[in-house]
DNA sequence: AGACTTTTGTGATATCTATCACATTTTTCT
DNA sequence: AGAAAAATGTGATAGATATCACAAAAGTCT
């Protein structure tokens, strides 16, 4: 396992800030950097969980198989922690890791980082208040998708483009109309029909991937009432 | 705030069997237990996030108002901690936590509760594992709920009841058809059609609140297959 | 460049569940 | 015990979205 310089990585996470040089130098003789293309596995769904997943660049989702199909729990952005919650709570992986454009990873095996929890209160202290952090946004997210219609719904995850992951009004989206369905909880002819609709409307333009938000203000209202 | 002895309470938490005495003094000394009846607050939404709370005895349910109407986000059975990811994520209560019947919870000052976090990491180390199982439950229960249609969504929580709260095929229903509905997204009128349909097929009995599960491998195959 | 595959858009129809209304039953309060 | 309020069950109808089919457009590979 070759030896990464954690140390020196303009990229590591705010809660190894808080490790000391030797701390650091556990970290990085127990870690991997792997670039990843468009559509690679990072972590697979039922497999033996032994790594925490560091993402320094890059985007994903989180897919799991559902009752019916693949449902995407989330996009992450980096730079973020993957595959706590599933590392830690259970021994097989409950769900795949995909990226979504070309990333980077660390792996770091799942011994070293449970050490490092126990050595390093602040550290632990962070990655605590990660998780609680990301279960607020499900209980959110997933309240929305529950009981909002699919304009409301397509309208939330737009925003959420916009404003989360692109900071900006116009960019591609990084979905096609399936993945997109897969999101959201819906057909993919549904997503058609949808962006048909929005464009009619003049709330957005969208050429392929390429979007545009025209009327955010009219998205977030449909976002909020559904 | 009154002492309470926590070193010696035999419900006390698997997190908190990690304390030495002098952690537990601490924790009893900033730490007030508070018995509730059925429909009681024990943490109220929107009201700022100061303390967490230790449910000793009791069942209670967690809900959030959604774009629409409540949603009940879970169902928590003693022992557990709540509140946890809305008392360290945020600084205002994300939800509110209902007793489902007679209930004792201790309220733990959120300064005291990260102490002990920072002093004891084999404490911190099973908050965090109870964290992370829980995102998982979490991922599971949603997924099931967004992918199922209504029969899919009543079968898994009817087996829910019976398999991780009462421990029973037989057992009272700690709510009511609306109550029911906002668990499992769905109106008041159909939980009575579905409670009919299942009780017409010989699924289930249901008498008021008093259910008894007649044919689990059917409910098992329903919640799968929705 | 062209063939092949994948993705997308739209029309038509079917299905699922919400909503509304109302009556009945159960529970609560005095 | 009786009145009032809340909860429940059922019927009828409306609305939302899935499904199926198919054609066209876009992307990939050789």
């Amino acid at each position: 396992m070759t030896n990464e310089n954690c140390a020196s990585c303009l990229l590591k996470s705010k809660a190894t800030k808080n490790l000391k040089a030797s701390e650091l130098n556990l970290l990085g003789e127990n870690c991997v950097q792997v670039s990843f293309d468009k559509g690679e596995t990072i972590l697979k769904q039922n497999t033996l969980s032994t790594n925490i997943v560091y993402l320094k660049t890059g985007l994903v989702k989180l897919i799991a198989d559902g009752p019916k199909r693949t449902q995407i729990l989330k996009i992450k952005k980096a730079p973020c922690y993957l595959g706590l919650p599933t590392t830690m709570g259970d021994k097989i992986n409950n769900y795949s890791i995909i990226a979504l454009e070309k990333s980077v990873a660390c792996y770091v095996e799942i011994k070293v980082f449970k050490e490092l929890l126990k050595i390093s209160p602040e550290f632990s202290y962070e990655i605590m208040l990660d998780l609680c952090q990301n279960e607020l946004f499900l209980y959110k997210r997933f309240v929305k998708l529950l009981q909002n219609q699919i304009y409301g719904r397509l309208a939330t995850n737009l925003l959420f483009f916009s404003n989360e992951i692109y900071g900006s009004d116009e960019f591609d989206l990084p979905l096609n109309r399936n993945e997109i369905a897969d999101l959201i909880c819906t057909s993919r002819e549904t997503v058609s029909r949808l962006f048909t609709d929005f464009s009619k409307d003049n709330i957005i333009k969208i050429e392929g991937k390429h979007i545009k938000l025209l009327n955010k203000r009219k998205l977030e209202e449909i976002s909020k009432n559904g």
